[in-house]
RNA sequence: GCCGACGUAGCUCAGCUGGUAGAGCAGCUGAUUCGUAAUCAGCAGGUCGUCAGUUCAAGUCUGACCGUCGGCUCCA
């Protein structure tokens, strides 16, 4: 076997000839024993593949992405102690390769899982990856594990990394690991090793001590790598995602390189928790839910409220601004409408039940379309007439389960900004176009700098599965992508993601934690204008069905207003702040002042509080700093002698004194340019 | 909806193995009139989520329901 040699290639240029059967921990210890031990795992490239440059092009990710390692000539992640058969790139893979941790915590997987088994043998085991966050193990066992199971299972976890066992690769012929599985019960190993190896092969199994487990790998040498980890959570989960199956027991935990690393990584979160929209919600007096009234119900506080008016007309305005016709409609329709709109029939379990009144029943509406729809069907419509747009920041109600629910992120009641687009083919493009623009404008105003953009269209091998015409289709994907390629906006294509009524682009915004959340949304609609026989007559005298785009940009105004709370951990720009200016008169003989200058600010269309209480200044001005009070002034005899201000800058502390002439142009100046900085 | 945890004053939280509730902040009253992140004192606030049950006795135990939180599933 290892009577020839095999060229290695490193990354540095050079080539290493060793004879077949070396490792890459050989090759490692033969650089230098620190880059031994440093090296995780090991990337492997056919040298004949590498030779072209492999195209990481923007756009192209997808889900087949996952099984990139399947495909021949392309890199592969293998152990440490994988003997090399062939000529190869190599490429030793250390800490500061993402790559790399996603192995260390798959491994952290296994030795929590050797943990359980440990603690309590009579565990089935599920499957144990990596995730964004760290890793997980689903397990299933009668009794559900409590608290104090999770820190024996913790404490045994560092017991089976103090005791440094190797994590061996070993195989065995698939038809004797799927007997010894359903021998012992273990239906979870016995669905996995069916569904994903082929009759009559080698199954690969990863031993550490006496714990073994199906796994493809790669992992860490031993499970002394496995240096930083905590059990953080546990939570049910189904079997294979179905809720018709058992519930398992899944064990959250998260891994890193070092201590240092999972200190920082728990800091995150502490900050990301810090800027919690449901507890800044209550410590700003913005919004509340109230159980008298049931979950998923916001009531506004007035703080709240004023930042959705500030929102809202700035909504309206660019509506107005861009072509779009504002128009109001129900809350509520009969049940006729939702017949003709098809959702009674496909969405009946998102919506409210009906309520019967004398002449028919009724239903909350779940969305806007309908109703934006026959608005345009009210009257006959010319080509002249198209684009119609309908605008409406319309309340539906969506029947969401209990579990479900989420501060403003998840509720079941809530606004949309919705519009409806009525357009010909020809015009779809531009129409497309300017949607993105309006998106991006929306992105921008409110401070987020960055965004995702999915764009999600059919599996044209399941067409039956799809309404419209195959012409439309094409038509609205390549005008899609054509938009978005026009623009240079880098995207991501998921293929039979689209909705069956048509495809769509959702644009994901980046927050400041670096945290996406989908808000925006422009669909294509070939459904609703075929259900509720659509036309306008065309310039050649015939009638024709117009193409219906449906969008929105905020998507839910709670869910914009809960992610805008979070990205500004509640100290909102000064346009957006509820209360943008705080007077804290030094004593009470300072009041005349105060209401001086508090008439000159609102008279200059600033919201301001005077804080006029038996307080010393100190507490005040504390005050209105927990409250994010963009500005705050502060005035005694000094200042009312010169008509001047204190100002104290949020997150600059005190500026000095200045005329409040001064002041108000200054801040007229953010106000008006809708800046994010103070 | 499912699994697990939780629900005590407006807010944040104490209350051990059952013996009819406490603190800080906020509020109110009074004193103090203050120069850039909490002045002092006093007063008032709760049918311990709801409804049943066990018990001589339930915030504490049991059950159901409502709600919240972490997940699953789903989605704007």
């Amino acid at each position: 076997m290892s009577s020839h040699t095999i060229a290695v290639h490193l990354p540095d240029g050079s080539v290493r000839e060793v004879p077949a059967g070396t490792t890459p921990l050989d090759i490692a210890n033969s650089i230098s024993p620190r880059l031994a031990a440093a090296s995780v795992v090991a990337r492997l490239t056919p040298v004949t593949a590498a030779a072209q440059a492999t195209p990481a092009g923007e756009g192209q990710e997808s889900e087949a992405s996952m099984y990139a390692a399947e495909q021949a000539g392309a890199p592969r992640l293998v152990d440490l102690s994988t003997p090399l058969t062939e000529d190869t790139r190599l490429e030793l893979v250390t800490e500061k390769d993402t790559e790399a941790l996603k192995v260390v915590r798959h491994s952290a997987a296994h030795v929590l899982a050797t943990a359980v088994l440990e603690l309590f043998p009579e565990t089935k085991l599920g499957h144990g990856p990596a995730t964004d966050a760290g890793f997980f193990y689903d397990f299933y066992r009668e009794k559900p594990f409590t608290p104090e199971d999770l820190a024996a299972i913790e404490a045994k976890m560092a017991e089976v990394v103090a005791r440094d066992e190797k994590f061996v690769h070993e195989f065995e012929p698939r038809e004797k690991a799927l007997a010894e599985f359903e021998r012992d019960g273990d239906f979870m190993k016995t669905h996995f090793v069916t569904r994903f190896t082929e009759p009559g092969s080698e199954v690969s199994f990863y031993r550490n001590g006496k714990f073994v487990d199906f796994c493809r790998g790669p992992h860490v040498p031993s499970t002394a790598r496995v240096k930083a980890f905590k059990v953080t959570n546990l939570a049910g989960a189904y079997w294979l995602g179905d809720e018709k199956n058992p519930q398992l027991q899944r064990v959250y935990g998260t891994a890193f390189f070092s201590k240092k690393e999972m200190d920082e990584h728990f800091a995150r979160l502490e900050e990301a928790a810090r800027r919690d929209h449901r507890v800044l919600g209550k410590q700003l007096d913005l919004f509340s839910i109230q159980d008298l009234a049931g979950a998923g119900l916001i009531f506004w506080h007035p703080k709240g409220a004023m930042i959705r008016k500030i929102m809202e007309d700035w909504m309206r305005e660019e509506c107005l601004r861009r072509g779009y016709q504002l128009v109001y409609t129900p809350h509520v329709a009969r049940v006729n409408l939702w017949q003709t709109s098809g959702h009674e029939g496909f969405y009946a379990g998102n919506m409210f039940t009906p309520m019967e009144l004398d002449d028919a029943m009724y239903r909350m509406k779940p969305m806007n379309c309908p109703f934006h729809i026959l608005i345009y069907k009210n009257s006959p419509k010319s080509y002249r007439d198209l684009p119609a747009r309908y605008a409406e920041l319309g309340n539906v109600y969506r029947y969401e389960r209990s579990g479900t629910m989420h501060g403003l992120l998840r509720v079941r009641g809530f606004t949309q900004d919705d519009a409806h687009i009525f357009c010909m083919p020809s015009q779809i493009e531009s129409e497309v176009a300017a949607c993105i623009d309006f998106a991006e404008a929306v992105l921008h105003t409110f401070g987020f700098k960055e965004f995702k953009v999915e764009l999600s269209t059919w599996d044209p091998n399941d067409r039956a599965h799809y309404a419209g015409s195959d012409e439309n289709w094409n038509l609205a994907i390549r005008s899609l992508d054509n938009v978005l390629k026009a623009k240079g906006i880098p995207y991501k294509t998921i293929a039979g993601e689209a909705a069956f009524y048509g495809p769509k682009i959702d644009v994901k915004l980046v927050d400041v934690l670096g945290r996406l959340w989908q808000l925006s949304t422009v669909q294509f609609d070939f459904n609703l204008p075929a259900r509720f026989e659509l036309e306008y007559v065309g310039e050649d005298g015939e009638r024709h069905q117009p193409v219906m785009v449906h969008r929105a940009l905020f998507g839910s105004v709670e869910r914009f207003f809960g992610v805008l709370i979070e990205h500004y951990a509640g100290a909102f720009p000064l346009w957006l702040a509820p209360v943008q200016i705080g007077l804290v008169p030094i004593s009470e003989r300072h009041a005349e002042y105060a209401a001086k200058v508090e008439a000159e600010l609102k008279a200059a269309s600033f919201r301001v509080e005077t804080d006029l209480r038996n307080e010393k200044m100190n507490a005040k001005i504390r005050d209105f700093a927990n409250q994010k009070t963009p500005y705050i002034l502060v005035f005694g005899d000094k200042e009312a002698a010169a008509g001047a201000v204190s100002v104290r800058t949020r997150g600059k502390g005190d500026q000095g004194s200045m005329p409040l002439a001064d002041f108000i142009a200054k801040a007229k100046e953010l106000v008006a340019s809708q800046s994010t900085e103070l």
